[in-house]
DNA sequence: TAGATTGTTAATCGATTAACAATC
DNA sequence: TAGATTGTTAATCGATTAACAATC
Protein backbone atom coordinates (compact mmCIF):
# COMPACT_ATOMS: atom_id res chain seq x y z
CA UNK A 1 0.00 0.00 0.00
CA UNK A 2 1.01 3.32 -1.14
CA UNK A 3 0.91 5.66 2.57
CA UNK A 4 -0.48 9.13 3.31
CA UNK A 5 -0.89 10.13 -0.36
CA UNK A 6 -3.94 11.80 -0.95
CA UNK A 7 -5.70 10.92 2.53
CA UNK A 8 -9.16 12.37 2.55
CA UNK A 9 -9.59 15.80 4.38
CA UNK A 10 -12.46 14.40 7.12
CA UNK A 11 -9.28 11.91 7.98
CA UNK A 12 -6.58 14.53 8.00
CA UNK A 13 -9.01 16.82 10.25
CA UNK A 14 -9.49 13.67 12.77
CA UNK A 15 -5.77 13.48 12.89
CA UNK A 16 -5.14 16.69 14.30
CA UNK A 17 -7.17 15.52 17.16
CA UNK A 18 -5.46 11.93 17.48
CA UNK A 19 -2.15 14.12 17.64
CA UNK A 20 -3.29 16.50 20.20
CA UNK A 21 -4.59 13.63 22.41
CA UNK A 22 -1.74 11.43 21.88
CA UNK A 23 0.76 14.30 22.48
CA UNK A 24 -0.60 14.55 25.85
CA UNK A 25 -0.54 11.08 26.37
CA UNK A 26 3.26 11.36 25.79
CA UNK A 27 3.48 14.59 28.40
CA UNK A 28 2.16 12.55 30.93
CA UNK A 29 4.69 9.82 30.66
CA UNK A 30 1.98 6.92 28.96
CA UNK A 31 3.40 4.96 26.41
CA UNK A 32 0.64 2.79 24.97
CA UNK A 33 -2.80 3.62 23.56
CA UNK A 34 -5.79 1.25 21.90
CA UNK A 35 -7.69 2.09 19.17
CA UNK A 36 -11.04 2.05 21.63
CA UNK A 37 -9.28 4.26 24.23
CA UNK A 38 -9.09 7.04 20.92
CA UNK A 39 -12.35 5.89 19.94
CA UNK A 40 -14.09 7.08 23.46
CA UNK A 41 -12.05 10.01 24.41
CA UNK A 42 -12.70 11.42 20.87
CA UNK A 43 -16.59 10.21 20.51
CA UNK A 44 -15.25 7.97 17.05
CA UNK A 45 -15.92 3.88 16.79
CA UNK A 46 -12.48 1.96 17.44
CA UNK A 47 -13.21 0.87 13.74
CA UNK A 48 -13.14 4.44 12.48
CA UNK A 49 -9.52 4.80 14.37
CA UNK A 50 -8.21 1.72 12.89
CA UNK A 51 -9.42 3.03 9.44
CA UNK A 52 -7.94 6.28 9.52
CA UNK A 53 -4.50 5.14 11.27
CA UNK A 54 -4.25 2.43 8.15
CA UNK A 55 -3.17 5.59 5.96
CA UNK A 56 -0.37 6.26 8.08
CA UNK A 57 2.99 3.82 7.86
CA UNK A 58 3.00 2.98 11.55
CA UNK A 59 1.70 -0.82 12.73
CA UNK A 60 0.00 -1.03 16.29
CA UNK A 61 0.62 -3.88 18.29
CA UNK A 62 -1.19 -7.15 18.88
CA UNK A 63 -3.18 -6.50 22.98
CA UNK A 64 -1.35 -3.40 23.09
CA UNK A 65 -2.54 -1.12 21.17
CA UNK A 66 -0.14 2.18 19.38
CA UNK A 67 3.30 3.07 20.94
CA UNK A 68 2.35 6.84 21.66
CA UNK A 69 5.62 8.09 21.02
CA UNK A 70 6.55 6.74 17.67
CA UNK A 71 2.91 7.59 16.38
CA UNK A 72 2.98 11.08 17.66
CA UNK A 73 6.27 11.03 15.52
CA UNK A 74 4.30 9.55 12.46
CA UNK A 75 1.23 11.96 12.82
CA UNK A 76 3.62 14.61 12.83
CA UNK A 77 5.42 13.62 9.55
CA UNK A 78 2.32 13.35 7.62
CA UNK A 79 0.59 16.61 8.73
CA UNK A 80 4.10 18.15 8.48
CA UNK A 81 4.07 19.96 11.46
CA UNK A 82 8.04 18.75 11.42
CA UNK A 83 8.91 21.19 8.69
CA UNK A 84 8.83 25.08 9.10
CA UNK A 85 5.83 26.63 7.34
CA UNK A 86 7.00 30.56 6.54
CA UNK A 87 3.28 32.08 7.47
CA UNK A 88 2.69 35.75 7.02
CA UNK A 89 -0.61 37.33 8.19
CA UNK A 90 -2.18 40.41 5.91
CA UNK A 91 -4.63 42.22 8.15
CA UNK A 92 -3.38 43.90 11.26
CA UNK A 93 -6.92 44.29 13.09
CA UNK A 94 -7.33 42.68 16.18
CA UNK A 95 -7.61 39.09 14.92
CA UNK A 96 -4.18 39.30 12.91
CA UNK A 97 -2.53 40.73 15.31
CA UNK A 98 -3.92 38.18 17.81
CA UNK A 99 -2.55 35.39 15.67
CA UNK A 100 0.82 36.78 15.59
CA UNK A 101 1.37 37.04 19.15
CA UNK A 102 -0.56 33.61 19.95
CA UNK A 103 2.68 30.99 20.69
CA UNK A 104 0.63 27.92 19.87
CA UNK A 105 1.64 28.26 15.97
CA UNK A 106 5.14 28.62 16.34
CA UNK A 107 5.50 25.38 18.64
CA UNK A 108 3.78 24.02 15.79
CA UNK A 109 6.57 24.81 12.72
CA UNK A 110 4.17 27.52 12.08
CA UNK A 111 6.80 30.67 11.59
CA UNK A 112 4.53 33.37 11.37
CA UNK A 113 7.32 36.12 9.95
CA UNK A 114 5.02 39.17 8.55
CA UNK A 115 2.30 40.80 8.89
CA UNK A 116 0.51 43.70 6.35
CA UNK A 117 -1.89 46.09 6.47
CA UNK A 118 -3.26 48.48 3.73
CA UNK A 119 -4.15 51.22 6.41
CA UNK A 120 -1.20 53.52 6.49
CA UNK A 121 -1.82 55.00 9.88
CA UNK A 122 -1.25 51.13 10.87
CA UNK A 123 1.98 49.95 8.61
CA UNK A 124 5.04 50.75 11.02
CA UNK A 125 3.66 49.79 14.20
CA UNK A 126 4.68 46.72 16.45
CA UNK A 127 3.16 43.93 16.89
CA UNK A 128 5.19 41.50 19.00
CA UNK A 129 8.67 40.78 17.20
CA UNK A 130 7.16 42.31 14.08
CA UNK A 131 6.18 45.69 12.58
CA UNK A 132 3.41 46.02 10.25
CA UNK A 133 4.36 46.27 6.67
CA UNK A 134 2.71 48.05 3.90
CA UNK A 135 1.13 45.87 1.17
CA UNK A 136 3.48 46.70 -1.58
CA UNK A 137 5.87 44.96 0.32
CA UNK A 138 3.58 41.41 0.28
CA UNK A 139 5.14 40.07 -2.75
CA UNK A 140 8.63 40.91 -2.61
CA UNK A 141 8.69 39.38 1.20
CA UNK A 142 7.42 36.37 0.00
CA UNK A 143 9.64 35.30 -2.37
CA UNK A 144 12.49 37.35 0.16
CA UNK A 145 11.65 34.94 3.04
CA UNK A 146 10.05 31.97 1.15
CA UNK A 147 6.26 31.88 2.58
CA UNK A 148 4.00 29.53 1.88
CA UNK A 149 1.20 30.39 3.56
CA UNK A 150 -0.85 33.13 3.73
CA UNK A 151 -3.35 33.82 6.61
CA UNK A 152 -6.47 36.05 5.65
CA UNK A 153 -7.08 38.50 8.48
CA UNK A 154 -9.14 41.23 6.39
CA UNK A 155 -12.59 42.08 6.23
CA UNK A 156 -14.62 39.51 3.89
CA UNK A 157 -15.35 42.53 1.17
CA UNK A 158 -11.41 42.79 0.78
CA UNK A 159 -10.69 39.10 1.32
CA UNK A 160 -11.00 37.84 -2.43
CA UNK A 161 -8.33 41.07 -3.76
CA UNK A 162 -6.01 39.50 -0.83
CA UNK A 163 -6.37 35.88 -2.24
CA UNK A 164 -5.43 37.30 -5.82
CA UNK A 165 -2.08 39.42 -4.55
CA UNK A 166 -1.03 35.94 -2.73
CA UNK A 167 -1.53 34.19 -5.45
CA UNK A 168 0.05 36.19 -7.71
CA UNK A 169 2.61 36.30 -5.27
CA UNK A 170 2.81 32.44 -5.52
CA UNK A 171 1.51 31.49 -1.89
CA UNK A 172 1.29 27.78 -1.74
CA UNK A 173 -1.61 27.70 1.10
CA UNK A 174 -4.38 30.13 2.18
CA UNK A 175 -6.26 30.06 5.59
CA UNK A 176 -9.11 31.72 5.26
CA UNK A 177 -10.78 34.00 8.61
CA UNK A 178 -12.89 35.87 7.01
CA UNK A 179 -16.80 35.34 6.59
CA UNK A 180 -16.71 34.91 2.70
CA UNK A 181 -16.12 32.19 0.43
CA UNK A 182 -12.23 32.48 -1.21
CA UNK A 183 -11.60 31.13 -5.25
CA UNK A 184 -8.38 30.21 -5.57
CA UNK A 185 -6.84 27.97 -8.75
CA UNK A 186 -6.15 23.89 -7.73
CA UNK A 187 -2.69 24.43 -7.41
CA UNK A 188 -3.51 26.90 -3.85
CA UNK A 189 -4.71 25.43 -1.24
CA UNK A 190 -7.15 26.82 0.63
CA UNK A 191 -8.50 26.15 4.56
CA UNK A 192 -11.62 27.88 6.07
CA UNK A 193 -11.19 29.17 9.62
CA UNK A 194 -14.22 30.85 9.64
CA UNK A 195 -15.16 31.94 12.78
CA UNK A 196 -18.48 33.71 12.65
CA UNK A 197 -19.34 30.70 10.73
CA UNK A 198 -18.55 28.21 13.56
CA UNK A 199 -21.00 30.60 15.67
CA UNK A 200 -23.62 30.27 12.89
CA UNK A 201 -23.30 26.33 12.60
CA UNK A 202 -23.46 26.84 16.58
CA UNK A 203 -26.72 28.74 16.89
CA UNK A 204 -28.17 26.37 14.49
CA UNK A 205 -27.36 23.44 16.42
CA UNK A 206 -28.23 25.15 19.57
CA UNK A 207 -31.91 25.83 18.03
CA UNK A 208 -32.25 22.02 16.78
CA UNK A 209 -31.35 20.73 20.16
CA UNK A 210 -34.40 22.42 22.06
CA UNK A 211 -36.44 21.57 19.08
CA UNK A 212 -35.86 17.70 20.32
CA UNK B 1 -42.16 17.72 4.40
CA UNK B 2 -41.10 18.72 7.49
CA UNK B 3 -38.50 21.98 6.64
CA UNK B 4 -34.94 23.17 8.76
CA UNK B 5 -35.19 20.24 11.36
CA UNK B 6 -32.07 18.52 11.44
CA UNK B 7 -30.49 19.59 8.19
CA UNK B 8 -27.05 17.80 8.39
CA UNK B 9 -23.76 19.58 9.42
CA UNK B 10 -22.54 19.77 6.04
CA UNK B 11 -25.29 21.23 4.93
CA UNK B 12 -25.36 23.77 7.45
CA UNK B 13 -21.57 24.69 6.54
CA UNK B 14 -22.59 25.96 3.05
CA UNK B 15 -25.62 27.49 3.93
CA UNK B 16 -22.95 29.87 5.94
CA UNK B 17 -21.58 30.26 2.56
CA UNK B 18 -24.76 30.64 0.85
CA UNK B 19 -26.10 33.55 3.31
CA UNK B 20 -22.74 35.35 2.88
CA UNK B 21 -22.67 35.31 -1.19
CA UNK B 22 -26.26 35.96 -1.39
CA UNK B 23 -25.19 39.27 1.48
CA UNK B 24 -23.10 40.55 -0.76
CA UNK B 25 -25.55 40.14 -3.93
CA UNK B 26 -28.35 42.01 -1.83
CA UNK B 27 -25.64 44.95 -0.59
CA UNK B 28 -24.82 45.15 -4.33
CA UNK B 29 -28.68 45.40 -5.07
CA UNK B 30 -29.00 42.08 -7.22
CA UNK B 31 -32.28 40.58 -7.06
CA UNK B 32 -32.22 36.81 -8.39
CA UNK B 33 -29.05 34.40 -8.49
CA UNK B 34 -29.48 31.13 -9.73
CA UNK B 35 -28.27 27.36 -8.09
CA UNK B 36 -25.40 27.26 -11.08
CA UNK B 37 -24.18 31.52 -10.36
CA UNK B 38 -24.10 30.02 -6.35
CA UNK B 39 -22.61 26.20 -7.74
CA UNK B 40 -19.83 28.38 -9.88
CA UNK B 41 -18.95 31.07 -7.18
CA UNK B 42 -18.62 28.61 -4.22
CA UNK B 43 -17.05 25.70 -6.28
CA UNK B 44 -20.30 23.28 -5.44
CA UNK B 45 -22.29 21.78 -8.42
CA UNK B 46 -26.08 23.05 -9.16
CA UNK B 47 -27.53 19.68 -7.90
CA UNK B 48 -25.59 20.31 -4.47
CA UNK B 49 -26.94 23.86 -3.98
CA UNK B 50 -30.60 23.14 -5.25
CA UNK B 51 -30.68 19.40 -3.02
CA UNK B 52 -29.53 22.23 0.12
CA UNK B 53 -31.81 25.02 -0.63
CA UNK B 54 -34.67 22.01 -0.19
CA UNK B 55 -33.94 22.10 3.39
CA UNK B 56 -35.46 25.61 3.47
CA UNK B 57 -39.09 26.81 3.61
CA UNK B 58 -38.51 29.08 0.61
CA UNK B 59 -38.68 28.09 -3.05
CA UNK B 60 -37.15 29.10 -6.50
CA UNK B 61 -39.06 30.58 -9.13
CA UNK B 62 -38.42 29.05 -12.97
CA UNK B 63 -36.47 30.66 -15.35
CA UNK B 64 -35.25 33.40 -13.30
CA UNK B 65 -33.72 31.11 -10.07
CA UNK B 66 -34.02 32.34 -6.00
CA UNK B 67 -34.86 36.24 -5.22
CA UNK B 68 -31.76 37.48 -2.91
CA UNK B 69 -34.12 39.22 -0.41
CA UNK B 70 -35.90 36.50 0.43
CA UNK B 71 -33.41 33.89 0.60
CA UNK B 72 -31.20 36.16 2.48
CA UNK B 73 -34.09 36.13 5.16
CA UNK B 74 -35.27 32.82 5.21
CA UNK B 75 -31.42 31.79 5.48
CA UNK B 76 -30.77 33.97 8.14
CA UNK B 77 -34.09 32.61 10.16
CA UNK B 78 -32.36 28.86 9.60
CA UNK B 79 -29.00 29.55 11.03
CA UNK B 80 -30.50 31.64 13.49
CA UNK B 81 -28.76 34.59 13.19
CA UNK B 82 -31.96 36.93 13.46
CA UNK B 83 -31.53 35.90 17.12
CA UNK B 84 -29.73 37.85 19.80
CA UNK B 85 -27.47 34.68 21.22
CA UNK B 86 -25.59 36.01 24.53
CA UNK B 87 -22.49 35.03 24.39
CA UNK B 88 -18.73 35.15 26.96
CA UNK B 89 -15.72 34.55 26.32
CA UNK B 90 -13.21 32.39 28.32
CA UNK B 91 -9.61 33.23 28.20
CA UNK B 92 -8.42 36.84 28.01
CA UNK B 93 -5.22 36.03 25.97
CA UNK B 94 -4.85 37.76 22.69
CA UNK B 95 -7.58 35.27 20.92
CA UNK B 96 -10.02 36.12 23.28
CA UNK B 97 -9.64 39.32 23.58
CA UNK B 98 -9.62 39.92 20.18
CA UNK B 99 -12.89 38.03 19.52
CA UNK B 100 -14.19 40.46 22.30
CA UNK B 101 -13.04 43.41 19.83
CA UNK B 102 -14.37 42.17 16.72
CA UNK B 103 -17.30 43.73 15.06
CA UNK B 104 -18.10 40.97 12.57
CA UNK B 105 -19.88 39.19 15.36
CA UNK B 106 -22.40 41.65 17.36
CA UNK B 107 -23.57 42.45 13.55
CA UNK B 108 -24.62 38.99 13.37
CA UNK B 109 -26.23 38.73 16.91
CA UNK B 110 -23.83 37.19 19.00
CA UNK B 111 -23.69 39.52 22.18
CA UNK B 112 -20.21 39.51 23.58
CA UNK B 113 -21.49 40.43 27.00
CA UNK B 114 -18.71 38.85 29.52
CA UNK B 115 -15.09 37.65 28.86
CA UNK B 116 -13.47 36.05 31.82
CA UNK B 117 -9.60 34.54 33.81
CA UNK B 118 -8.13 33.04 36.05
CA UNK B 119 -4.79 34.80 35.90
CA UNK B 120 -5.46 37.47 38.39
CA UNK B 121 -3.26 40.28 37.05
CA UNK B 122 -5.76 40.33 33.70
CA UNK B 123 -8.95 40.37 35.74
CA UNK B 124 -10.18 43.69 36.06
CA UNK B 125 -8.42 45.31 33.11
CA UNK B 126 -10.88 46.63 29.94
CA UNK B 127 -11.30 44.57 26.83
CA UNK B 128 -13.22 47.14 24.53
CA UNK B 129 -16.36 47.78 26.30
CA UNK B 130 -16.03 45.33 28.93
CA UNK B 131 -14.04 44.76 31.98
CA UNK B 132 -12.11 40.81 32.32
CA UNK B 133 -13.93 38.93 34.96
CA UNK B 134 -12.77 36.65 37.89
CA UNK B 135 -13.83 32.88 37.18
CA UNK B 136 -15.95 32.98 40.57
CA UNK B 137 -17.88 34.79 38.72
CA UNK B 138 -19.03 33.05 35.70
CA UNK B 139 -21.46 30.78 36.09
CA UNK B 140 -23.66 33.59 38.12
CA UNK B 141 -23.09 35.54 35.14
CA UNK B 142 -24.32 33.26 32.81
CA UNK B 143 -27.11 32.89 35.22
CA UNK B 144 -28.15 36.19 34.77
CA UNK B 145 -27.72 37.32 31.66
CA UNK B 146 -28.88 34.34 30.04
CA UNK B 147 -25.88 33.40 28.13
CA UNK B 148 -26.29 30.75 25.93
CA UNK B 149 -23.16 30.52 23.95
CA UNK B 150 -19.22 29.76 25.53
CA UNK B 151 -16.08 30.56 23.65
CA UNK B 152 -13.17 28.80 24.87
CA UNK B 153 -10.38 30.67 24.12
CA UNK B 154 -7.84 29.18 27.38
CA UNK B 155 -4.64 27.14 26.38
CA UNK B 156 -5.58 23.15 25.19
CA UNK B 157 -4.05 21.72 28.91
CA UNK B 158 -6.99 23.94 30.71
CA UNK B 159 -10.17 23.57 28.10
CA UNK B 160 -12.11 20.58 29.15
CA UNK B 161 -11.71 21.91 32.86
CA UNK B 162 -13.21 25.15 31.07
CA UNK B 163 -16.04 23.39 29.21
CA UNK B 164 -16.86 21.70 32.49
CA UNK B 165 -17.64 25.11 34.43
CA UNK B 166 -19.71 26.26 31.45
CA UNK B 167 -21.73 23.30 31.15
CA UNK B 168 -22.38 23.14 34.69
CA UNK B 169 -23.38 26.51 34.42
CA UNK B 170 -26.01 25.65 31.78
CA UNK B 171 -24.18 26.82 28.79
CA UNK B 172 -26.49 25.43 25.45
CA UNK B 173 -23.27 25.61 22.86
CA UNK B 174 -19.46 25.88 23.04
CA UNK B 175 -17.60 27.23 20.19
CA UNK B 176 -13.97 25.57 21.07
CA UNK B 177 -10.70 27.43 20.10
CA UNK B 178 -8.28 25.04 21.88
CA UNK B 179 -6.25 22.71 19.60
CA UNK B 180 -7.97 19.75 21.99
CA UNK B 181 -11.54 17.54 21.54
CA UNK B 182 -13.94 18.84 24.47
CA UNK B 183 -16.37 16.71 25.40
CA UNK B 184 -19.82 17.51 26.48
CA UNK B 185 -23.19 15.61 26.88
CA UNK B 186 -25.58 15.56 23.93
CA UNK B 187 -27.71 18.39 25.45
CA UNK B 188 -24.92 20.98 24.81
CA UNK B 189 -23.73 21.64 21.41
CA UNK B 190 -20.07 22.10 20.45
CA UNK B 191 -18.24 23.50 17.49
CA UNK B 192 -14.79 23.52 16.94
CA UNK B 193 -12.70 26.54 15.54
CA UNK B 194 -9.36 25.29 15.78
CA UNK B 195 -7.17 27.55 14.13
CA UNK B 196 -3.65 25.66 14.82
CA UNK B 197 -5.63 22.21 13.50
CA UNK B 198 -6.42 24.19 10.21
CA UNK B 199 -2.76 25.01 10.10
CA UNK B 200 -2.07 21.54 9.95
CA UNK B 201 -4.48 20.62 7.55
CA UNK B 202 -3.21 23.46 5.14
CA UNK B 203 0.23 22.05 5.69
CA UNK B 204 -0.93 18.77 4.50
CA UNK B 205 -2.56 19.82 1.86
CA UNK B 206 0.23 21.60 0.53
CA UNK B 207 2.71 19.01 0.78
CA UNK B 208 -0.16 16.76 -0.82
CA UNK B 209 -0.38 19.17 -4.19
CA UNK B 210 3.46 19.24 -4.21
CA UNK B 211 3.40 15.17 -4.55
CA UNK B 212 1.33 15.64 -7.70
C1' DT C 1 -2.88 -21.03 26.49
C1' DA C 2 -6.69 -17.56 26.51
C1' DG C 3 -7.86 -13.07 25.63
C1' DA C 4 -7.29 -8.56 23.84
C1' DT C 5 -6.41 -5.85 20.05
C1' DT C 6 -4.98 -4.95 15.42
C1' DG C 7 -5.64 -4.70 10.21
C1' DT C 8 -8.64 -5.45 6.59
C1' DT C 9 -12.62 -6.95 4.00
C1' DA C 10 -17.39 -6.56 3.29
C1' DA C 11 -21.81 -4.27 4.49
C1' DT C 12 -24.17 -0.23 5.54
C1' DC C 13 -25.11 4.26 5.59
C1' DG C 14 -25.27 8.98 4.04
C1' DA C 15 -23.95 12.60 0.93
C1' DT C 16 -23.25 14.11 -3.76
C1' DT C 17 -24.35 14.08 -8.47
C1' DA C 18 -27.04 13.09 -12.65
C1' DA C 19 -31.16 13.19 -14.96
C1' DC C 20 -35.43 14.89 -16.18
C1' DA C 21 -40.36 16.16 -15.76
C1' DA C 22 -42.68 20.33 -14.23
C1' DT C 23 -42.94 25.19 -14.59
C1' DC C 24 -42.93 29.90 -15.87
C1' DT D 1 -43.80 29.29 -28.01
C1' DA D 2 -39.00 27.99 -26.79
C1' DG D 3 -35.73 27.93 -23.38
C1' DA D 4 -34.00 28.30 -18.83
C1' DT D 5 -34.25 26.89 -14.31
C1' DT D 6 -36.32 24.64 -10.42
C1' DG D 7 -37.53 20.53 -7.41
C1' DT D 8 -37.15 15.81 -6.86
C1' DT D 9 -36.16 11.02 -7.83
C1' DA D 10 -32.82 7.68 -8.78
C1' DA D 11 -27.87 6.46 -9.35
C1' DT D 12 -23.34 6.96 -7.87
C1' DC D 13 -19.87 7.71 -4.93
C1' DG D 14 -17.40 7.86 -0.66
C1' DA D 15 -17.18 7.46 4.27
C1' DT D 16 -18.36 4.93 8.37
C1' DT D 17 -19.25 0.80 10.73
C1' DA D 18 -19.44 -4.20 11.54
C1' DA D 19 -17.28 -8.41 11.56
C1' DC D 20 -13.66 -11.45 12.01
C1' DA D 21 -9.25 -13.81 10.96
C1' DA D 22 -4.49 -12.90 12.30
C1' DT D 23 -1.43 -11.89 15.95
C1' DC D 24 1.07 -11.48 20.14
Amino acid sequence: MSFNSNIPPSVIKRMTKYLAYVQGLNAAGVEWVSSSELADTLGLTSSTVRQDLSHVDFSGTSKKGYETQGLEAELVRVLGTDLTWRTIVVGAGNLGRALVLHEDFAERGFDICGIFDSDKRKVGTAVGHLNVQNMDELAGTIRSKNVRIGVIAVPASVAQNVAHLLIAAKIRGLLNLALTHITAPKSVAVVDARIAASLMELSYAIKSLGTK
